[in-house]
DNA sequence: AAACGTTTGTTGTATATTGAACAAACGAGT
DNA sequence: ACTCGTTTGTTCAATATACAACAAACGTTT
């Protein structure tokens, strides 16, 4: 991942059309009814094509799930309200940017989490957060002295598991007012500077 | 054109791409100020793949414009209005049909009539119309004695010229009241039986 | 169990597309 | 007039994808 050189357009095009097309899938069918000739011809690819980017459905799904939530973190800068010297703002404009993410992929969202799989997304979700807030949380000030293990598992947690109500409660609060929310919720924890 | 064999998916993908880029650059930009590199980056496609298929920037315009005619046409059945023993209703709802597509399209419309080029685009779809037409007009009943290039060119015309009308003006009617309109109209004038 | 259609991976060859380079034409600015 | 950056077509070898065929595994039905 995060190859310097550029991936040859084709490549990108097809992943694209792929995910787009597994994401449509599968918010129509169950997991397991889906075959891959749906998603090949849903994508407007060849069948062998799909064999040439991922060696499974299965994996087809992990790395979808990988992929999404690698764009979500990224686009939304979400470990900017964690780090030292946060500005408030720039920290609520995060969060909500967040939720806005989600909100405009609401489909894939709430399939992932209405299908059985809900443990392999929400696994897969807490882990991608856990280490993108470990590589860039920082440990001084507020934080001295604390289990850094500790902080995380319980920042990782609670974000995730709020996530997951607003999802499934399919979206009771605008983007704007759980931003707010949840931003009110880690400064009283002392989660934030 | 109609060719039985199937063509390779690679070719409709990247024309379809090609024709989506075009017409969102064209959109935003004047056609003259329009680069083949935009249109490459855009459809995200290799900037020599457009010359794979297309001459020319000209050519890709000319295309372009037929393309879109050619899918108005057909997915609107609008012969249907012309023909001999036609139902009211059936009649009514292609022309509804007919005015949605241009309603759901109506970026390319618009653009392709405020830009200078506003003769070629007439003359396209009034030359489109205007076979389409006579393929299947039936000189029987109350056209018989009648001279048929006249009833075409006069209904053709008077169509076209409402299309542009209603499109220049920025449809200040829904769909359903021009078909209501322009049914009466033609009526009226006993184009249809 | 046997027969059936469907899905799955895999393979080989054909082809469309890529990226890079090129010379030529163009347009803007000095 | 001259330079500069951009756009245009065109070429080439490299590569991703298409298509078709295949055997194996699967799920259903009888």
């Amino acid at each position: 991942m995060a190859i310097g050189n550029k991936t040859d357009r084709r490549i990108l095009r097809t992943k694209e059309a792929i995910n787009r097309a597994f994401l449509e899938v599968f918010s129509e069918k169950e997991f397991d009814r889906i075959t891959i000739n749906d998603i090949s011809e849903r994508a407007n690819v060849n069948r062998g094509t799909i064999y040439l980017h991922y060696t499974d459905k299965y994996d087809l799904l992990n790395r979808c799930i990988e992929d999404h939530l690698d764009k979500m973190i990224s686009s939304c800068t979400l470990t900017k309200f964690i780090q030292e010297k946060v500005d408030e703002n720039e920290a609520k404009e995060a969060l909500k940017s967040l939720f806005n993410y989600i909100q405009e992929n609401f489909l894939f969202f709430s399939s992932m989490l209405s299908s059985q799989k809900t443990s392999i997304f929400r696994e897969g979700i807490q882990k991608n957060l856990t280490s993108s807030i470990q590589e860039k949380i920082d440990m001084q000030g507020i934080n001295q002295g604390m289990d850094k293990e500790i902080i995380i598992e319980f920042t990782a947690t609670a974000f995730v598991g709020t996530l997951e109500w607003w999802i499934i409660n399919q979206k009771p609060h605008p983007p704007e007012y759980m931003a707010d929310q949840v931003w009110t919720l880690f400064k009283r924890n002392n989660i934030t500077s």
